[in-house]
Parts: structure tokens; C-alpha cells; sequence
DNA sequence: CCTCCACCGGAACGTGAGGAGT
DNA sequence: ACTCCTCACGTTCCGGTGGAGG
């Protein structure tokens, strides 16, 4: 059995890989050289080079969409700055966190803290003493603290306790300076924000516009010769990643993406070479992923509410009018009964159906049809049999696998 | 031009879970 | 251990509405 086994992954290991190197298309790497964001980069250092003169920079908001390089250069400019600062013999600090995964003003502080070797438990202090040790340890030397809030507006959604008490920190310190990057891809996060964080957080504003097809294409090429193997990659796979991925407004991750997954795609069917035909395969993979992935995190009323359409969808002919609220909420009624759930108000269900909607699981719009009232038309925006596979997944949603004996005539 | 359908979607309120403060 | 607050999720109530048919 050992044998056999070690036979196998030997095998799979000489398989020679179309790769050189995977990691670089990955998101969290941060390549040396930032195409097409000059600009950007420039204007960062321009606002951190204070740092070096043992000043305090500026806060600083950076807002742009998804993909749009804004934590790649950040987190650029942070490395060089510090390697400055080492050769220059100035202190100074830069910190990121990833405000996603450190979400609540306590876990940001205790965060904080240990990065100065600080002791902190996950749980139990009072956040004003974590504070306080927090501020104790870098006021230990003069230096100049910069940190970096990723996704800053997810912090801001649990209260702005955290920027408030730390946009104020200068205040109470003697040696050490600390500025703050945040970092959002919510343009409209500061709303909010108390007005004073506001002011003092928005110092500076730099904005990331998405890339167009041409920029995306330079990316790709860049990172394509350090991840793949010279010749491995036919002439039209990089514009077509680079097409598709603009067409996603600009999301310059969404193309690595797909970089990626149509290489890995191409390496699993044992090709020596990836062909535009890998591209589209990941593109449709990608697309599924994403699919599954939201609906099976769904709560289960919604899930029963696109159930109602999914089923609505495969049993009523092509030719007829598309599908209403009403015939949802008719529907949704009765395979309530059948799996014991809470039949919620027709107002909630024109809610979730809107989530829905948002989430790009459907497609909705409100139609006037004159004497018949007005209501939203509904259409299945993804694969109806895919959905109704991973719907079925649900415990709850299981009992209505072999549905047409149930309520038969509808 | 008016009516009136069948729903949309805003506002205010109720409830229970989970955190923070004390 | 206790209250107080906030938040997500739902409900109730209701004014609003585009346009086919009269």
C-alpha cells in the first residue's frame, strides 16, 4: 500500500509542471515592480517621506474597488520605507492589519500590543488598559509608527471607537508619532464615521481608478514570466484574462485569477501548453466557485426563496411570462409547510428577493403590466441545475428533493 | 383621461442575541 | 451578575405607482 502510494505521488512530482512558480499570482503577493501605478505610489511616498525626517506623516484614505492594486502598493511603499529608515538610522515602524480578520477595537489594540512584545490575552482586559499598554510600549523611544488599516471600513461597521482613539493618540504621547493609512474599497465608508475622525483621518485622500484591458495585459505579463514556464502560455491566453477581467471593472485580482486557475486547469489535463479553451473553462469555474459559495452561506429562508424560483424556473415553459413576487410568494407558502419553516410577511420576501438580486444570484426589475398590477419580472441570473444541486445541500431544504410528488399539480 | 391592479418600498416598531460597562 | 445598548431580522401599516383597459 505504501508503495503504491509513494509510486503515486512520484509520479505526480515528475509529472513536469506547465508552473514556475504558483505564489505569484496569488493575491497576497506583492511583486517588486508595480505596473501601471507610478502615479499612486509616488504620491504615498511623497506623503510618508516626513517620516523619515522623523515627522509625522499625514493620515491618509485610500479608496478604490476591488483589484485595483491599492493594498499591493501600500504594502510596497511600507517595505521601502522601512528599509529606509533602517539605512538612514531613523525609527520607524510600519504595521498592517487586515481589519477583515481583526475586526473589533479590542483584537486591534491586543494586535497592536504584541507586535511590541507586549503580553495581551486573547479576552478579558478592559480595552482602555490594552490601550494603555499599547501606548506605553511605543512610547518606550522616539520613532514614528505608521499603520496600515486594510479594509478599514469593515472595522467601521462595529464602531468607530478604534480610529477615535487612535487618530487622537498623537495627543498623549511624548516620544513616538503614529499616523494611519486606511485603506477601503468603500468610497462612501466615511459617511459613517464621527465627523472628527473624519477630518483627521481624511488628511489626505488618494484614489485608485480600476485598470483598463491594456494595464491588466502589462500585469499579467509581468507576472506570467515569473510564474509560468517560458512558452508554456499560448499567444491569446493573456489578452483574453486581460479582456474578461476588464470587462469586471478593471479588477486586476479577478484576472490573476484566472491566470491561475486556467494553468491549473491545463496542468490537470496533463497539456503541456494552456490554450485560450483553459481560459474560458476557468472563467466558467470561477463563475460556479463564487455561486456555490454564496448560496450554500445563504440563510435558509432565502435559500427556500430561490428554491420557489429555481423550481419555478425549471417547471414553467420557456414561452411564458417571466416569473412575478406573487407566483414566488405562492410558492414559498407552501413549501414552507412542507419543511416546517416560519412563513415570513410577502414584505420580507421583496427584501430577500432584492438581497438576492444584489448578490447577483437573480435578476429583478419592477414592471408595470397596466391593469395587472406592477411587480418585479424575476429571472435566475446563474445555472439553474448548479443551484438547485447545492440549494438541495441544505438539511432543511433536503426534504423537497423529489418535489413534484408533493404538490404535485402546481 | 381615468381607474385600478398587484405589488413596491419607506417608516416605525418588536424581539431576541450578543457585547460592553459597572 | 446585572443592566444597558446595539444590531440583525421581521412585522405592521400604508402611501405610491406605470400603464392596459375601459
Amino acid at each position: 500500500m505504501t508503495q503504491t502510494l509513494n509510486h503515486l505521488f512520484q509520479e505526480l512530482l515528475d509529472a513536469e509542471s506547465i508552473f514556475k512558480n504558483k505564489e505569484v499570482l496569488r493575491h497576497s503577493y506583492t511583486p517588486d515592480v508595480l505596473v501601471h501605478r507610478d502615479e499612486q505610489t509616488k504620491e504615498l511616498a511623497t506623503i510618508l517621506v516626513s517620516a523619515l525626517r522623523g515627522e509625522t506623516p499625514s493620515n491618509i484614505l485610500i479608496y478604490g474597488k476591488t483589484g485595483t492594486g491599492k493594498t499591493a502598493v501600500t504594502r510596497y511603499v511600507g517595505k521601502e520605507l522601512e528599509n529606509m529608515s533602517e539605512k538612514l538610522n531613523v525609527k520607524c515602524t510600519v504595521i498592517y492589519v487586515n481589519c477583515e480578520i481583526i475586526d473589533t477595537q479590542y483584537r486591534l489594540l491586543a494586535n497592536l500590543a504584541r507586535h511590541y512584545g507586549e503580553e495581551i490575552p486573547m479576552t478579558g482586559w478592559p480595552t482602555d488598559q490594552v490601550f494603555q499598554k499599547f501606548k506605553e510600549a511605543i512610547d518606550a523611544e522616539e520613532q514614528v509608527l505608521i499603520i496600515i488599516l486594510d479594509e478599514i471600513d469593515k472595522l467601521v461597521k462595529k464602531g468607530d471607537d478604534a480610529l477615535y482613539n487612535l487618530s487622537r493618540i498623537n495627543t498623549s504621547l511624548k516620544n513616538a508619532r503614529v499616523s494611519i493609512i486606511g485603506v477601503s474599497n468603500d468610497l462612501k465608508f466615511t459617511e459613517f464615521l464621527d465627523p472628527r475622525v473624519k477630518s483627521s483621518l481624511g488628511e489626505e485622500e488618494i484614489i485608485y481608478p480600476p485598470y483598463n484591458a491594456d494595464q491588466i495585459r502589462d500585469i499579467l505579463y509581468q507576472r506570467a514570466e515569473m510564474a509560468y514556464n517560458p512558452g508554456v502560455l499560448d499567444s491569446m491566453v493573456i489578452p483574453l484574462c486581460s479582456a474578461l477581467a476588464a470587462q469586471e471593472h478593471g479588477d486586476a485580482r479577478r484576472a490573476l485569477d484566472l491566470l491561475r486557475v486556467s494553468g491549473e486547469i491545463a496542468d490537470r489535463q496533463n497539456e503541456h501548453k494552456v490554450y485560450e479553451e483553459h481560459v474560458r473553462q476557468a472563467q466558467d469555474k470561477i463563475e460556479v466557485d463564487r455561486v456555490v459559495e454564496v448560496v450554500r452561506t445563504l440563510p435558509t429562508q432565502s435559500k427556500l426563496v430561490l428554491f420557489s424560483i429555481v423550481y419555478l424556473t425549471k417547471n414553467t415553459d420557456r414561452s411564458k411570462k417571466a416569473i412575478t413576487t406573487g407566483e414566488v410568494y405562492m410558492l414559498y407558502k407552501k413549501l414552507c409547510k412542507i419543511v416546517d419553516l416560519d412563513i415570513l410577511t410577502q414584505r420580507r420576501i421583496t427584501d430577500l428577493l432584492s438581497e438576492l438580486d444584489m448578490l447577483g444570484i437573480i435578476n429583478s426589475a419592477v414592471v408595470s403590466k397596466g391593469r395587472y398590477g406592477r411587480t418585479k419580472e424575476i429571472s435566475l441570473a446563474v445555472s439553474e441545475n448548479s443551484t438547485y444541486e447545492v440549494l438541495l445541500e441544505d438539511y432543511k431544504l433536503s426534504q423537497l428533493k423529489d418535489l413534484q410528488l408533493k404538490i404535485g399539480y402546481f
